[in-house]
Order: structure tokens, then C-alpha cells, then sequence
RNA sequence: GUGAGUGUAGCUCAGCGGUAGAGCGCCGGAUUGUGGUUCCGGUGGUCGUGGGUUCGAUCCCCAUCACUCACCCCA
């Protein structure tokens, strides 16, 4: 017997019940992102590894041991995009859009990262995340941060906070790396294991140890903020006031760096307390130096990724809004006649009426076995169609989901009562 | 990558060393062309997969795959 084939550990299907979440998530992603004139741009799933190892960073854990690379037929090596930033820089670059004046752009879609699947952590997950290149005043770092704010509002997100931080620039977090590891090296003998390791690859990631006894030494270690440079302080300060004057409550933690090596000056993640472990439901912040590092001329950027899974997680949708995955008429179709009268005028009123979701019933049955299958439907309407109606031209409407009488019109006077009947119901714009 | 837990019908789960059950769902019916409630009947699983122990395994053991949670990592 073969074998039952089924997903790739940690790569969900997403069901037609489900879908229709994604679809209004989506929705409302974009269509907030596009008020603020942020154009979508779609880039290749698979890009060449070098372009991930060049702008995420060698030593990150993403590069080193998360990433799905695999070499291509002729030998190249090729990966699965881990985030969409670089593909986006890349693609800029490549069409010679970054020296055509700043450009917000932003993009969703699948991302891949080889972990250990857990709550909000997938293998194939999907992040939707917005770029501006070529901006560098803070303006740009809060307009991002208002983004958010403003999607977590029309999604009825409560639980969420925002957490700040400055890393300064490229210059200045190194000179605040020397000073970490030289304090973090006259305490060696308290640091796990882990510390250790990135006590050489990566030390700033040991400010964001959630072992106990790390954030206990780091208490007295001298404080990031405290090294980053002038401008880089200024430029903080104008976007925490930008953020005051906004009415946006935040949090500084100076102890908040990112995983990913690209980033300087600003950094910020928005977290929440219900969702276990991985409560990081967007991050983001400012890397203006790797526009550079992927070969072109340096321009600032700044960009931010939402983990959409876990978005959807803290999102919950109205009755009217899931209602859009059922029909609103179903026809109900006895005899031959009828079929082919009911299939015609289905096709006629949605020419008139696009939005329009009626459904045909197939494969015959008594009346009794169709309108057990019309209300099962969810439909508001049966639209019945038998020999009677056929010979009379007419059709009768039963309105299913209140208690109304069922009554018959002439099939010319059709679209103009379904148009009245189904104006009142919400969700009538497409997705 | 490490640790722990789980895997029985489409779904939620019960069960037991002698080859399985409930509720919900699904299909059909309750005389003429009408759903939702009710009643009746039916469909449904080689008990995740492979091996081992045993006279015999869904149950015990091992492996493997998947799911869940935590570490880790990050969105």
C-alpha cells in the first residue's frame, strides 16, 4: 500500500475556512498600506544564497542554520527567501529604482525558515512588511510605527505593545560592541554557554538573553544607549517626539536588538503576552547601510515585517465578514426546464452584479433534499426555480435567514430585487 | 538542534493484551413542490507508519513521521 502523502512538517494548508481570514487580513493590510502610498512590489521566492548571507549577516542563526539552500541544476547555490527585505533591496537595485528618488514599497508572502515548528513558528510562514529607501529623517521611522498602529486598530488589536530602541550607527555600534565584550569578558565566568559562543560571533544578541541570570549580569553592563553617537541620538529624539505628539505609548528597552545584522540607529518590535512564546508580532527599524552592502550607492532605509499567522491569532472577524465564504442566493433547481432556465439567469445577473455569490444546485434531488442543502449553505435566498416558474417565467424568492413569506416576481423584475434585497447586508465590496 | 507530551471515524474524544465505541457531521426517509426542530434508517476507522515481544497487539517495547508546548530562534 502507498504510503499517505501528506505536508511538509511545519507547512500548513490554509482551508477554505480559514482563507477567508487570510483574505480579510490581507485586506485590511493593504489597504491601509496603500493610504499611505506605499505601492506593492513582488519579488522572486527563490533568490542566490549570497544575497541572504551578504544582508542578513553570516553570523546570525538565520544565516547559519535556518535558511533552506539547496544548489540549483547548474550549481548555484539558491534559498528560500527567510524575510523580504533583501529581495526588495535587490530588486530596487536591480532596476534602478533606489536612484529614482525615495521609494515606499511593500510586499507579503511566504517566507521560509528551517526551525523547530512551535506555536506562531512555522516553516513556511507569512510576513507582510513595508520598505522606505532613500528617507533619512526620523519622519519616515514614525510614519512606519503609525502603519502599524493603525493596523492593529482597524483589526481590533488590543494586546499589543510597542518597544523601542536606538543602536546608533555602524560606527558606533561597534565601538559599543568593544566596550560589551570587554565587560562581558571580565565576567566570563558567569556566562552560559550561549553567551559565550556569541561573545565572539555576536554580542549584542546576548542583550536580549531571556536566561535570568544574563539579564541580572547586564544590569551593571555599561548601556547601549549611552554609546551611540550624536546624530543617532538626535535622530531618535525627533522620532520619540513625533511619537508623543502622536499619542503613541512605547517603551524603551535598551536591551532590544534585533536578530538580523542589517540594522542601525532605530529598532522597535510590537509584542504582546498572549501568544506564548513567540509574541513578536512585528519588528522592524532602520538599516541604512545595506543598500550599500548588496552593491549599490548608499541610501538609508527603513522597514518593518508583520508575522501574519500570528496576527491572525489575536484577530477575530464578524459574523458578516466570514459570511463572504457563503452564498447569498442558492438556487434551487427542479427539472430539466429549470436547469437550463436557472443557469442562464444566473449568468445574467452576474453580468449585472459582480459581487454578486449565487450558487447553482447540481445533480437534481427533490425540492425537500435541495433547500435542506440551501440552508446549510448559509445562504440568505433560496431563488427557486421549477416547471411551474419556467412555464409562468417567473421565480420565487425565499428569504431563509428571517421570518418572511416566500413569494413569487416576473424573472424581468429579477435584478431589481435582488438589488434592493441584498443592499442592506454588508461586505458587498470584493476582496 | 535539545527536552516533554500527543497521534483511534470528516471533527471532538472514550476504550481495551483477544482485530473497536459515543456525540457531532455526512447520506437517505417521515405520501402531492419547501430548509432550520423532531423521529427513523444508513455511511463511516487495516486504531499515524514500520519493526519487535507475545499463541494473539490499537493497547507493551523500539524506531520513524506528524502535531502540540517549552528551550533556542524570531515575525
Amino acid at each position: 500500500m502507498t504510503e499517505k502523502l501528506q505536508a511538509i512538517r511545519g507547512m500548513h494548508d490554509t482551508l477554505p475556512d480559514d482563507a477567508i481570514k487570510w483574505q480579510l487580513l490581507e485586506q485590511t493590510i493593504k489597504s491601509t498600506l496603500q493610504s499611505y502610498c506605499y505601492r506593492e512590489i513582488r519579488t522572486p521566492i527563490l533568490e542566490k544564497t549570497e544575497l541572504f548571507s551578504r544582508s542578513i549577516g553570516e553570523a546570525t542563526d538565520i544565516v547559519n542554520k535556518e535558511m533552506y539552500t539547496f544548489p540549483d541544476r547548474n550549481g548555484d547555490f539558491l534559498t528560500l527567501r527567510p524575510e523580504g527585505t533583501a529581495g526588495c533591496v535587490r530588486a530596487l537595485l536591480q532596476h534602478g529604482l533606489i536612484n529614482a528618488g525615495p521609494q515606499r514599497v511593500w510586499y507579503h508572502g511566504p517566507m521560509f525558515r528551517h526551525e523547530r515548528p512551535q506555536k506562531g513558528r512555522l516553516r513556511q510562514f507569512h510576513q507582510a512588511g513595508a520598505e522606505a529607501f532613500g528617507i533619512q529623517s526620523a519622519e519616515i521611522d514614525a510614519e512606519m510605527i503609525l502603519m502599524c498602529a493603525r493596523i492593529w486598530n482597524k483589526l481590533g488589536i488590543k494586546d499589543v505593545q510597542l518597544q523601542l530602541n536606538s543602536l546608533g550607527s555602524y560606527a558606533s555600534r561597534q565601538k559599543y560592541r568593544g566596550i560589551l565584550v570587554d565587560y562581558l569578558s571580565a565576567h566570563k565566568d558567569q556566562l552560559d554557554e550561549d553567551s559565550i559562543n556569541r561573545l565572539t560571533t555576536n554580542p549584542l544578541r546576548i542583550l536580549d538573553s531571556k536566561n535570568p541570570e544574563m539579564q541580572a549580569l547586564l544590569q551593571s553592563a555599561p548601556p547601549l544607549l549611552d554609546s551611540i553617537d550624536s546624530e543617532s541620538a538626535d535622530h531618535f529624539a525627533t522620532l520619540r517626539a513625533l511619537l508623543n505628539s502622536n499619542g503613541l505609548d512605547y517603551e524603551i528597552n535598551p536591551r532590544l536588538v534585533r536578530g538580523l545584522d542589517y540594522y542601525n540607529r532605530t529598532v522597535f518590535e510590537w509584542t504582546t503576552d498572549k501568544l506564548g512564546a513567540q509574541g513578536t508580532l512585528c519588528a522592524g527599524g532602520r538599516y541604512d547601510d545595506l543598500v550599500e552592502q548588496v552593491g549599490g550607492k548608499a541610501t538609508p532605509g527603513v522597514g518593518f515585517a508583520m508575522g501574519l499567522e500570528r496576527i491572525l491569532e489575536m484577530t477575530g472577524f464578524s459574523n458578516a465578514e466570514l459570511g463572504l465564504n457563503s452564498p447569498q442566493i442558492y438556487q434551487v433547481l427542479v427539472g430539466d426546464a429549470a436547469l437550463d432556465n436557472g443557469i442562464k439567469l444566473a449568468e445574467r445577473l452576474r453580468d449585472k452584479m459582480p459581487t454578486l455569490r449565487i450558487l447553482m444546485h447540481c445533480g437534481g434531488g427533490s425540492f425537500r433534499s435541495q433547500f435542506k442543502k440551501a440552508d446549510k449553505s448559509q445562504a440568505d435566498y433560496a431563488l427557486i426555480l421549477g416547471e411551474e416558474e419556467v412555464a409562468k417565467n417567473t421565480v420565487n424568492i425565499k428569504p431563509l435567514r428571517k421570518d418572511a413569506e416566500q413569494y413569487e416576481i416576473h424573472q424581468d423584475d429579477l435584478l431589481d430585487e435582488i438589488t434592493n434585497l441584498l443592499q442592506p447586508i454588508q461586505g458587498q465590496t470584493g476582496l
